[in-house]
DNA sequence: CTGTTAGCGCATTCAA
DNA sequence: TTGAATGCGCTAACAG
């Protein structure tokens, strides 16, 4: 900043008081139009930027949320986020974005270091964290969990039905006429029992107790991360081991991209040999080829209420009880699971 | 914030001074060991936090730099931005992520408005400002360009050589037998004349003059956006008028995401019929089908140096010359390019 | 409707 | 090496 210009400059130009200049600036409604727009001419002539820092120190809200994904590079995040930056713009909120790489001592230090309260609220997407942790960080400052359930955590929390969505997906298959259908993306080993992992194998399982199939659990594929190198893998592992599946569901889009890749190296036909379809909608399934069936949760929707949530904690609603958002979700059909009937172009869709 | 733990509370816990406090948080050195100790406890017990605005009210610094991109969704700027959080992480420095959509008007908000003060510098990848309001705004805060090349431009500036990165990639095309490469990602009506699009379109016509080939303007495909639909109209485009390509150089990945897409839906064989090559090596492109052949910049490099500049700039270096740095890339032959020999895996690479 | 004033928490003079 | 006092720019009482 070369010329600072204060509240004080564009006074003294307007011929006003501080106060009147601070009231025009935050859009105080008692100004009398004229002085109004004396000092707008004074602000606009100096070129005056209130000082977020000061502000933030007096008010002690700073205008900035911060939101926190395990992986900005990937893409459900990276569309989540411009949908979350466009529903905070509305309310007039910076964003400041966070990776976590889905580590405990990452998703903490957002919690509770919490940029030395330059954040007036969070929105995370949590991987590591357990409900205590949440329920104390909520204590200092206003959270939203996106995706992850903590068991009927103590804050605000939205998300798709997850085992509602799994069971339609695989029900789809089924539907599709697939007889073996294989659940990829299990993460066993993760800290909590009811993250989305959890609940989307529960779908899975709902949906084959449904038709009155048996679980196969050497159809059930765990995975360590949800990038396309693990649903690669896992879809190697499906193949080599026995009795290859003739659908395979898989528990996010990346997964699956990375399945219809092993899938093509083995010169195994999709979907005529093996139906896939995945979670999230992200653009690059739209385009593969063959397109990539998908539930479709509606990010859009996701984001504004987590903002909204989170505006609403933020003023005032501090000590309300948690709530829990149902964020809808659609079932989009494409090449990757369409039977019988001639592909359309995926580009006709997007 | 529950209960505001202040420097004052921690020096009366500690009983020492204000100002002692302060000298251990900034790592002051002069501070006896004991004394240091004593106090460190003091703020370990209180969970002391430093108030970041108000340092930065009063030290003029926040910590926080700013990094401004078209798209977060586009694939490429979601990895950028990855490696620049990274590396600003290891500056002790917090990044802001700020969406353009490459809209000028937003483009100089980030640069001017600049949060009140609130960041102390500024990386972005500019779309659509020119070099004046570049100057302008460099005079208020420190600013690196990503990047496209205002020509001269008077701030610092990290890129890979798009010419020679054009050119190279429509060298291989051609080494690889293609007669007719056509060149889609074109932007005629950019504002100016010198970003990214011109200059691969540089490079591609550079590589055909190089050979002795003349330049055949149907084969040169304007797009209104960098995004995957763009890509596949763009080949409908050219499959449609007239002689079809033997070869496409695609001015970044996500256009040649899209173009594959829409050559399988005309049925036409890659790399047989047409080879493709993009520019940006983006995840995507390794788990495509085909594979795609891409010109990788070094991304890793390109977000170190622009946060190594900025950081200079930041301390002190404030009216030293625009240095400008060029970035390394590297060819990258996948199956969308690859004749002859039998395709590898694309996931034995990632 | 507008002016005056007191601090928000911290870094930083200047002393000691 | 440490302590005491000042003010960064702004908002919120409180007057007027």
């Amino acid at each position: 900043v070369v010329v600072a210009v204060r509240l004080q400059d564009v006074a003294a130009r307007a011929g006003v008081s501080v106060k009147t200049v601070s009231n025009v600036v935050n859009g105080y409604v008692h100004v009398r139009p004229g002085t109004r727009e004396r000092v707008q001419a004074a602000i606009d002539e100096l070129g005056y930027r209130p000082n977020l820092s000061a502000r933030s120190l007096r008010s002690g809200r700073s205008g900035v949320i911060a939101l926190a994904v395990p992986e900005l590079d990937m893409p459900y995040f990276a569309e989540l986020t411009r949908f979350v930056v466009q529903a905070a713009d509305g309310h007039g909120l910076t964003v400041l974005v966070d990776q976590t790489d889905g580590l405990a001592e990452r998703e903490r230090l957002v919690m509770t270091g919490i940029r030395g309260h330059l954040i007036d609220g969070l929105v995370l997407s949590p991987v590591a964290t357990d409900a205590d942790e949440l329920a104390a960080a909520a204590g200092q400052v206003p959270i939203v969990l996106l995706g992850e359930k903590v068991t009927q955590g103590p804050v605000d929390h939205v998300a798709i039905d997850n085992v509602a969505a799994a069971r339609a997906a695989t029900e789809h298959l089924l539907d599709a006429g697939c007889e073996r259908v294989a659940a990829l993306g299990d993460q066993p080993d993760s800290p909590q029992g009811s993250g989305v992992a959890a609940l989307r194998r529960q779908g899975y399982e709902d949906a084959l107790a449904g038709r009155g199939l048996p679980l196969d659990e050497g159809l059930v594929v765990p995975v360590d991360s949800y990038r396309r190198e693990e649903g690669a893998r896992a879809v190697a592992r499906l193949l080599d081991d026995g009795e290859p599946p003739d659908g395979v569901f898989c528990f996010n889009d990346t997964l699956a991209l990375g399945a219809l890749r092993a899938l093509a190296d083995r010169g195994v036909r999709v979907p005529e040999d093996v139906a896939v379809i995945g979670v999230d909608d992200v653009e690059d399934g739209r385009y593969a080829v063959p397109s990539l069936s998908t539930m479709a949760p509606d990010k859009q929707q996701i984001a504004s209420t987590a903002v909204q949530l989170l505006v609403d904690r933020m003023r005032g609603r501090r000590d309300a009880g948690p709530r829990d958002v149902a964020a809808g979700f659609e079932l989009v059909v494409r090449e990757s699971s369409r039977r019988g009937r001639p592909a359309e172009h995926a580009t006709a869709r997007a």
